[in-house]
DNA sequence: CATGAATGAGGGTTCATTCAT
DNA sequence: GATGAATGAACCCTCATTCAT
């Protein structure tokens, strides 16, 4: 009777491996990411880790698209939540559930965002703006009032990055602005833009 | 009588390294950023590279600061003439003044924007965005009418990091929107923005 | 009621990685000759190597082994066979098995003598050698017409070595000779040698 | 003044790590010519290695160069003093100087045919055997009483490989025979090979 | 016996930096 | 100042071997 099936413990080891390389990131920063020091956070010897990974891009892959996929995924679900609101609120909603998967690993967002190459995370990045284009522009469609703008995906493509970027600088920069006053500002935004 | 000071011979020599840099970065790349390649490129040996600089970062960190000099000298030109005009129309102008400074050296915007670690160039885009918000704060002071926004000093930290970063990801990704169609969305952004 | 007694089962697998060894050889080459792929060559894993070899250089050792024993074999039978003939005719007919024995297995005899450091197969080699020109004293004791040469160990010596490579190097290169040119001009070879 | 300019300096310093390298094979064999050790054995740190090789294998390649060139060169030597010698003599000077060019350097010899795999240093030693083959021919056909054998490029083939294999074979394994009486065998079996 | 994950020393190579000339 | 050869730590990765299961 064994306990942990093949499988499983070779899950276990991916996930230590890529914790350990999100801990590597976080701690020492992305010019530290190298094998020898992820197989030592993770506790094992440097050629181990390639009994799970073809090489070392493929483990920080792996750690960016669990960060992104997770941030991707709170965000999602708070639109998919939300959507049926009232608009503003909305708005307001989807944003402040960006907010809170962003600060909700600020020290890897750091990294993700200013240490890494950006083409790395790139790909990514872009599919998840993808994602959330496709729901804003479903919902756009679903209550044409909320907007005047003439090019709906142009709107999206405007107004996500737009969000996106706020929110991405509000967490890392942590301006003199409140949390309050930046939902103010971006629903304030995006509805004035939608409208005029 | 020397006809060059050695002042002069030493920043004739930081002028030649710069251009160097600059060349590789675009030429080969960031990855190819090596202190051999750019000694090769400014026809100097290795060696002499650390008579100017202390070490490779520092040299990076002046091309960067070239480049983003110039791109701010632009925009801060553009919004130096039209500060005068009206309303719409600054915005319009200055996002346009942005998007031709961006577009002047689109191969060297592609890495420092993408290939480079953001830290490296993030003092020196806050800078620049300080900058362009003091000229935008002076400017809403100046004509109240134009904002209905209760915090001057977040509604253009909201408004510079949005149209920059439009701007970016509309000259780096090329995505399928006209030029006029990007300026239209911004004017309707920022002023939607601030009127509502 | 074991059907397979442990020492059968043993020489089962000593076997059966024998060939995976020979295999690997064959197909991938020298380098390519690691006890991880041996081991998935054999369908075993590689832990189970060691479980009938001490190390890697012994597995090797015996792929060797078994290919020169094999042409060992078939040279030997074809010496016994003709040592009865006529004088030129018994040499045509050896150097014939030879050419027959090498050309057997080309692929393995191209691994074993040109990727393969030298050193490792020339004991076993040599006892091939050692045991051909026991044959051939034998033969020319025998036969003192047929050799004119005054120390018989020095002319066997010298005879197969020739002999030996001549053939391999026929075999391998595939020069612009016929088969029946090279049998023919060893056999002038050596005739012409040991009655000189 | 300087005393070594810089071609003589870099010259040198290939030189130093041909010699280290050959130190190292014919000291620790093939498998220990790693670029650490031959560094080390250089005097240099590993690095510099690649200022002037582009690769470990570039380092071999040229120890190996060396080696085999030397060898010809002695050999085509003794055959361009002896091509006007009697018959007979003429071959037994030539074995005799590729006796004693192979002899001159023994313990690299070991290596370079035992240790390396064969096909690194076959093109070298094709090369040789051609030029070898060219001087033969060359030989043969101006004096055609020398030779009875009907091709001539065959029988130079024949010839060159099996005196170089004897000559090889027995300054390695050093059997228990004379110097003089290998080379009167091999006088013995060209002779009576050509001339049956 | 069989397994195969884990090991870890060692491999070849790069490149920012130094310093004797 | 200028040079560029020399450095050497650190890089990523391989693979023969071991040993807990």
């Amino acid at each position: 009777m064994r306990k942990t099936p093949r499988q499983a413990r070779s899950r276990e080891m991916v996930e230590r491996i890529v914790a350990a390389g999100r801990e590597v990131l976080v701690t020492d920063g992305y010019d530290a990411f190298s094998t020898n020091r992820v197989a030592a956070a993770a506790g094992i010897s440097p050629g181990s880790l390639y009994q799970y990974f073809p090489d070392k891009a493929a483990i920080l892959d792996v750690v960016i698209d669990r960060y992104t996929e997770q941030t991707a995924d709170r965000v999602a679900a708070a639109m998919a939540d939300r959507m049926g609101g009232a608009g503003l609120d909305v708005v307001r909603d989807i944003v402040d559930a960006l907010v809170s998967a962003l600060e909700a690993d600020r020290a890897l967002l750091h990294v993700v965002a200013e240490q890494l190459p950006l083409a790395r995370s790139k790909a990514r990045r872009e599919a998840l703006e993808q994602r959330v284009r496709g729901l804003a522009s479903t919902y756009l469609i679903a209550r044409p009032e909320h907007s005047r703008r003439p090019v709906p995906a142009v709107s999206t493509w405007v107004t996500v990055l737009a969000i996106e970027n706020l929110a991405t600088r509000w967490v890392l920069d942590q301006p003199d602005i409140t949390r309050d006053q930046l939902l103010d500002e971006i629903v304030a935004m995006v509805s004035g833009y939608l409208l005029s």
